[in-house]
DNA sequence: TTGTATGCGTTATCAC
DNA sequence: GTGATAACGCATACAA
């Protein structure tokens, strides 16, 4: 009943008539309007995300207000500032630490937030995301799965209490469930999840443990990389060395060979948050968090070998 | 002036007191938001350029809500409605056709429009892009410069009055113009742009033109769909056949080879385009269109080649 | 300088 | 049912 926007008789002799969402957000309290953060919105991963939270809001009769906060804690403050001013409904914040900051600040807009690709420990805000540690762990079991033992990480920022120490604990975990030895030199940590690091960081660990057989990449860029750095040190992937990624991203299938990946549903990501936050909205009910489901995509990065 | 928001006094009382930017457009008839609408928000080229906006926009004080047509009419009258009840300041049209039914519309908003990446004759609306035919005609030109003669072409959609027809037409007049034979057999039209078109289109073109030593394709995600191809037939790039792309998307570095492309500025084109509406937003002006420069950038999917 | 009234376009309420 | 009116929060214009 609240789109229902029939013009009184009064404006209808006048062709011209637009219905003036202002003012009746003025009333009614409601910008028909959500905000959503990302670190980066011209990254393949954020595009993807906001690919479903677009068609999601759209459906659900609202409008999504975009916003590059390149990861820097003052631009993420303006921008939290200015989605208060404008009177959003909701907030998605997506793919970055949530601080004590950014939570006051938050909490003092009192309107639902929901967390993508991201959790807090510390502050009760509900969140999509796939299980990092088990998603790096199926990712690495595939390998010991189709034969390899000899396998090796490229892991991502450390720091990074989401896609960091998780998914090399899921790397870890997988290697001594299978009676594996973990060694610390079969596992390089980069400064991030670019395509540069995975280049640059794949000859460093091949120099540590030229032995490797596969390696898991903690995201389809470091992957590529990895492959494009592999590709011209003369190795060949999957036949010398197999490769898993993590993300599923479209960059994985335009990959020589394609690559092999343990995928998230983003864009469903993006869709399942905006209907929590409108959940929230409608109700003021308290949402459950969901962990979406992880699974591996075979393509041709990775070889199944039988001898060691 | 327009963004001084001093509280008065008696509200700075009240430590919980946030400006209302909503009341404040009900009385200004300004929201201090625009609208953008893409064909595809999650590509790389729709990221980079909305990158490019967003910074922009919100640099100039502005906020931006981001719609995805998909490409279909009534999407996109949808949206047109749905920004005009939302009284957008002014609206970025990216990537796609203006017909009448758009035009009426928007000019109906009585708002500020710029074309993005695409333009019309039909209708009066300032644009910024690239100059299509040019562009393609420097890829060629480039081809030809290294010394290739036996030059194919993989084009997207033909009906794509913009990155269609005219880059076949800058393909065809660098060849004419160096004195090569155009042959109808070098050229093959995909249905669209993307890499599994190339991937697809690639096989036929080269049973139509088995001899053909590069090749221009339309985007860059036709050449690496194209590579992949060329890759599973065991046609090594470049030292079989050279290939050039066109966009210089962030996939273009992470090919292998990397890709040789003619470069779009794409964030670049994203800040002008926004700069553009707000000039017009503010003097009502008219502005002029822009063209973009291009330019080659020399990666390693194309090799000089001497001999024929 | 400081304060106060009016209007922006809509919805909701209340009187009819 | 129909029609007038107040209120939303801010800016502007005007009065003190």
């Amino acid at each position: 009943m609240v789109f229902q926007k029939k013009p009184k008789k009064k404006y209808c002799k006048d062709l011209g008539y637009q219905p003036n969402a202002i003012a009746r957000g003025l009333v009614s309290n409601k910008s028909n309007t959500v905000g959503i953060l990302f670190p980066e919105v011209s990254s393949q991963f954020s595009s993807k995300i906001l690919r479903g939270v677009e068609e999601a809001v759209h459906d659900l009769g609202s409008s999504v207000i975009v916003c590059n906060t390149a990861s820097q804690g003052k631009r993420t403050m303006k921008y939290l500032q200015l989605l208060s001013e404008k009177r959003v409904d909701g907030i998605l914040f997506v793919s970055e630490k949530m601080t004590e900051e950014y939570y006051k600040k938050l909490k003092s807009l009192n309107i639902p937030v929901v967390l993508v690709s991201t959790e807090s420990y510390q502050f009760p805000l509900p969140f999509v995301k796939v299980d990092d540690k088990h998603a790096a762990f199926t990712a690495t079991d595939y390998l010991i799965k189709m034969g390899h033992s000899k396998i090796g990480m490229i892991g991502g920022n450390i720091q990074d209490p989401i896609a960091g120490q998780p998914r090399v604990d899921g790397y870890k975990q997988a290697m001594s469930y299978n009676g594996l030895t973990i060694k610390e030199e079969n596992i390089i940590h980069s400064h991030g999840f670019s395509f540069e690091d995975g280049y640059n960081h794949f000859p460093k660990l091949m120099e540590q443990s030229p032995d490797l057989t596969a390696i898991f990449a903690a995201s389809d860029e470091l992957a590529l990389g990895a492959i494009s750095s592999a590709h011209k040190a003369g190795i060949s992937i999957p036949e010398e060395l197999s490769i898993i990624g993590y993300d599923n991203l479209p960059i994985a299938e335009m990959a020589i060979p394609p690559l092999t990946t343990v995928a998230q549903p983003l864009e469903q990501m993006g869709r399942v948050a905006a209907e929590m936050l409108f959940t929230m909205m409608a109700d003021g009910a308290i949402v459950e968090s969901r962990i979406m489901p992880h699974s591996v995509v075979e393509r041709e990065s990775v070889k199944r070998i039988s001898e060691r």
